[in-house]
DNA sequence: CTCGGTTAGTGCGTACACGCATGATACCGC
DNA sequence: GCGGTATCATGCGTGTACGCACTAACCGAG
């Protein structure tokens, strides 16, 4: 019946249900969960700058300086100036990092054994595909049809 | 092969983007999309007290307080206390709640039509199915085995 | 070489998401 | 009635998620 109230929340749900057991359970760590995305997601691609690291943690540049300031003044992450462009920063793990990262890694794996616990092996692909596939659809530029022209210029 | 990483990354993803897609939409409306989940919260079940519309919207109790001042400060929604509890506040959406509401709606109907125009109808319900799994599975207290005997009164 | 448009990072303000502590009331057993 | 405990709301502190405005640097067109 209303599964257009019903998926956006239970999205949200999903997702904030996720959000509190990371950083409960990280919490003892002194990390908090974005801040464990942040390390998972520079482990993998070292040397990123600061934009491309936004990008695929899908957050905001101004969000990740404020993170990137806590980490680098905790030692887990270091950034220095990009050799080749002087506007931007490069940032990669420290070896304090690394290992951080590892007993996070490690503290939270009964948080994904929860999760793949309750579905089937093939649910979890559909399910990651399924979420995928609305991320885009909602990330898309609508550069749609003609609201181009009536609004481009005009609405603010 | 890495489904473990994935799907709360993808989790990660859909959440944020429809949040931003949802708070860019109701901006000009002087309401975010958290306040939007909070007024149509209410307006399934009046007459709720603040804890309950905390759990209704998987949020927090602290951070429904927060809103709610804003919120009846703006004059969307009135908080009195209840009548047979002196602890609780009901809250209710006002007139001029219900009439911003039925706005937010529709201006977030593309939104909608967004991320259902990018799933099979069948798509949409497993989907909440899985989702509400997955939000299940972390909410549920672990009781389990026996690490309340190890755990329970020493770990902190 | 200069100029205009784009992009990287920063800083500032606001709203959310919490945990934790506090004060008041409710409720249960006695 | 009367303590002891659970529950509701509030207040405080920190981290995250943004938008927006600003500076600095890159880059391509002339």
């Amino acid at each position: 019946m209303s599964t257009e109230r019903d998926l956006p929340m239970a999205l949200r749900a999903a997702y904030l249900s996720l959000h509190r057991v990371s950083d409960a359970s990280f919490a003892s760590y002194g990390v908090t969960a974005d801040q464990f995305v942040l390390l998972a997601t520079l482990s993998q691609g070292q040397a990123l700058t600061q934009r491309e690291l936004a990008s695929r943690m899908s957050s905001d540049p101004s969000t990740v300086r404020a993170m990137l300031v806590l980490l680098d003044h905790g030692g887990l992450v270091k950034r220095q100036s990009h050799p080749s462009d002087a506007r931007a920063k490069t940032v990669a793990l420290t070896a304090a990092g690394k290992r951080k990262l590892q007993q996070l890694w490690n503290a939270s794996q009964q948080i994904r054994d929860k999760m793949f616990g309750c579905l089937e092996p093939s649910d979890a692909g559909t399910l990651v595909e399924l979420l995928r596939r609305v991320a885009n659809a909602l990330t898309e530029e609508n550069v749609a049809s003609f609201d181009a022209f009536t609004n481009s210029t005009s609405v603010n």
